[in-house]
DNA sequence: TGTTTTTACCCAAACGTTTGCGTAAACTTC
DNA sequence: GAAGTTTACGCAAACGTTTGGGTAAAAACA
């Protein structure tokens, strides 16, 4: 619908039918077919096209009082089971929802490159994107060629332009190893991604400020899933009988390290600890329930909307990185080394 | 900066530099053209409209051949971190990305009553829509309002004149009731919900015909969530000593059940069998592992999009209900029931 | 009745892009 | 060196609106 065929079903021109739209009351027409344009338009559901009023008005987007609005989700399709992820953006959506925005999410990520997906992408009109997860550099110019007003997610910094919302995972995870020394072990796997991931980085400098020995072997690279946290606890622990704690780096991965554990004959927390990142719902459902760093998911997910949707309406700027707070919560997955250290 | 200034500047006509810009790598012009482009752009900082753009690109999927195709993906929000739509989304996305599709997913249902999320939801172009999980009655006068091509996909089979790719669940809560009883249970509980919901008439069903006691305290109404599972069965079992065996409507609810069937002292299967419907990856990561229903989830994504995308592309329409298979995946949580039969 | 004003509409030119088609020139191939 | 093929571009027509500048017909006026 559009309208053209408006005016073609009125029996006017377009431009009788755009000037009653837009200038109601103002007599652009007689009585007569005014209240027959209405009329159809109300009966088709007509929606006149805001790219093509915006190119034309070329109103930096912001006036049309009543238009729909809404925001744009990116997030890899690889992160769409992720609770974490889900949770965030649970929190966007109900934030977005409550100023009136409606969220459109895809998860086309790894095929931005071919052109057809970028248009499809693009076709989909928003006022601004939340971005959650990091992108890759590919992503990263599409982002910027398509978008005025983009807003990252997640916990990783990336050194962008773009604006941030975080928790600090760096020092998530040093408190996190922190706490696993104060309970006395030294000998702490890390298990999780490692490429650029800061959580990797918190992991080794936590280790070095507090002195412990550090062993590549307690350096697991995966995937940060159910099935990667179980592989490499699996790899880990028929190996090696000396560790004493495992720091997953995100509670996906600490289930799966936690199967792994039983499955080589560890009691948790007795001969083994683990500890995750994220606290998830699931992390207490397990047994033991774990350990974790409380991320404040859903709030990460509200800020992001709260400072996109101001952006969008202010149209100003402030750069920003909002940094959330986050907390340890002690459940049963961690314990003191045990006094007969080694498991045999 | 238009997309014209930036073709005088470097000399060239604005087709070329449309070019260069959306089709990197594709040689649409000479090097030495095409970096002076690039260079230009970067210089002068040109972002191209994104009104015009989305103007011209949404031109509607009648002629152009290799115009960008998408579907929509409609998902209520609350279903929106649940494992088991997930996986659906999946597949979905998957085979639709294999065709050339994106999709776009929009979660806003319960909000559907409002004239400008409707707005913002039609706004959004789509061939055609899957949609993941039940309709209200509201949101299904829209979506016939709105779209020719509908696909439902889910466990319950729905009423009306959408074509639906679902796993007969009736069946499937049979076979679950059957396998408890089976191992020697009478005294079966249900939790999960109630209203319209195929598997609480399965369950009722293989009770009658089973011959087995129908206690109306074994029904316990509630959402299908961990916590649901959980608070559902604390009722149960702290005011009830005689059921041995517990149904739930779906994994989470059977995963909540499980960590409160702990807490109130019980042994899994010692004293009580637990089984679940989905086969969600976390059944393989509690403890024990929870014998559950299979459903082919990520399949039902995949034969969503394929059936989806053929009746995009061919126009035809062919009714159909599709029925994909389940199975019964015996793990660690069942066993015939103690031969001390109630817990004290 | 002739002249002006008003009413009620239409025409066509934009807005900044994208893309099918066309075409000179350059390069192959025999 | 003729015939075909490829490369590297330009032309112009869209996409769905809005709006300034018309103009016939109707209304008002003298």
């Amino acid at each position: 619908m559009t309208l053209k065929d408006i005016a073609s079903l009125a029996g006017v021109s377009p431009s009788t039918v755009s000037r009653v739209i837009n200038h109601p009351g103002a007599k652009a027409a007689s009585r007569e077919v005014e209240d027959k344009i209405w009329q159809i338009v109300r009966e088709t559901g007509y929606i006149p096209d805001a790219s093509a009023r915006s190119l034309k008005l070329h109103q930096a987007s912001g006036q049309n009082l009543n238009a729909p609005k809404s925001i744009g989700c990116l997030l890899a399709r690889t992160h769409t089971s992720d609770p974490f992820f889900s949770k965030i953006a649970r929190g966007l959506e109900r934030e977005a929802l409550r100023n009136g925005y409606t969220v459109k999410y895809i998860f086309s990520y790894q095929d931005i490159q071919k052109p057809d997906i970028q248009q499809s992408i693009r076709q989909t009109k928003v006022e601004g994107v939340a971005l959650l997860g990091r992108p890759d550099s590919k992503m990263r110019s599409f982002l910027k060629a398509n978008y005025k007003k983009i807003i990252y997610a997640g916990l990783n910094n990336i050194d962008s332009e773009f604006d941030q919302i975080t928790c600090n995972a760096y020092l998530a995870s040093k408190t996190a190893v922190s706490y696993l020394a104060k309970l006395g072990h030294t000998r702490i796997a890390y298990l999780g991604e490692r490429k650029n991931e800061i959580r990797y980085r918190g992991y080794l400098d936590a280790i070095s400020q507090l002195a412990l020995p550090l062993n590549r072997n307690y350096i697991i690279d995966t995937p940060l899933s159910t099935e990667g946290g179980y592989r490499a606890a699996i790899r880990l622990l028929s190996s090696d009988n000396n560790v004493t704690a495992l720091f997953c780096a995100n509670d996906l991965t600490a289930i799966g390290a936690m199967k792994a554990a039983k499955e080589t004959g560890r009691q948790i927390p007795g001969n083994l600890s683990v500890i995750g990142i994220d606290d998830i719902e699931t992390c207490q459902y397990t047994e033991p329930m774990l350990t974790t760093i409380h991320i404040p998911t859903e709030d990460l997910g509200t800020m992001t909307a709260k400072i996109l949707i101001d952006r969008i309406e202010t149209g100003k700027r402030i750069p920003m990185k909002v940094e959330l707070p986050f907390r340890l919560i002690r459940r049963d997955s961690c314990a003191a080394p045990s006094s007969t250290p080694n498991y045999t």
